[in-house]
DNA sequence: ATGCCCTTGCGTCAAGGA
């Protein structure tokens, strides 16, 4: 069971894209970010089209998290993460796929720093880990896959003291990763590649693409019974690599059947 | 210290992204 997590950076924009990706990955479960769109405006029929059930949550011009499943329709376990009812932004929702649990989460930027974007990216990040707890009950494999928004390490970046002020880079939330990690989630790329360059965002501006200059912020982090049966892990470089694509590229695991 | 590039929206520039 192959699971993927790709920032789409406007699902409108880059619908083409999109549906080539989905022909030429086959995914079972798709776990999309930056929608960039309404709930309305969301292009069900071409992704059914395309073969795949989805539910999503949209909001007009930013965020918006989607999951989608090939062949079925994921079932809705939660939309919008918990534990603050005055946060009005799409940046979770979560399903059950064939016996798969899969959460699909856009963590906030947090630039610029300090400041309010970076406290409200501190306390869902704290919100993230007490939901990620609570989920621990479900005797499933869960799959908490997106765009965190956090450079783990140095290995993650291709120049660190470029990032050293930036949000992603700051120790707050880097320990906040880690504390998600020690309480039992692992990271599968990680995992499975320690060694190797990895990323998984390279930016529009100064050609950061062709020089490679990218970091690693689409993770997907699996409990126990997920990470028991982890098969395979990797980033579809290839995609970035395309005329209009988005600036980030697809993630993936390869979950073995029970 | 800032811009760089790219998206969306009732837009003709602003705001957000990372």
């Amino acid at each position: 069971m192959k699971i993927a997590t790709f920032n789409v950076n406007g699902v409108n924009g880059r619908l083409d894209l999109l549906l080539q990706w989905l022909e030429e990955s086959k995914p079972e479960v798709a776990c999309l970010q930056e929608l960039k769109s309404p709930d309305d405006k969301f292009p069900a029929r071409a992704i059914e089209q395309a073969g795949y059930g989805a539910i999503w949550h949209g909001q007009a011009r930013w965020n918006g998290v989607a999951i989608l499943a090939r062949g079925c329709d994921p079932v809705e376990t939660c939309r919008g993460l918990p534990g603050d009812p005055g946060d009005s932004q799409s940046r979770y929702i979560e399903a059950a796929v064939n016996g798969v649990l899969v959460g699909c989460l856009y963590a906030p930027n947090g630039n610029p720093r300090p400041g309010p974007k970076f406290d409200y990216k501190l306390a869902w990040l704290e919100r993230l880990i007490v939901h990620a707890d609570a989920l621990k009950a479900a005797d499933c494999p869960i799959v908490l896959a997106g765009d965190y928004n956090v450079i783990p390490t140095e290995s993650d970046v291709y120049k660190p003291e470029r990032w050293a002020d930036d949000a992603l880079f700051q120790p707050e939330p880097r320990a906040l990763y880690r504390k998600l990690l020690k309480r039992g989630w692992t990271d599968a790329i990680r995992h499975l590649h320690p060694d190797e360059t990895i990323y998984t965002f390279w930016d529009y501006w100064r050609n950061a693409w062709s020089r490679n200059a990218g970091i690693r912020i689409d993770h997907l982090l699996l409990n126990r019974q997920a990470a028991d049966r982890l098969a395979a892990a990797g980033v579809e470089r290839e995609v970035r690599g395309q005329p209009h694509a988005s600036d980030h590229a697809p993630a993936w695991v390869q979950l073995r059947a029970a």
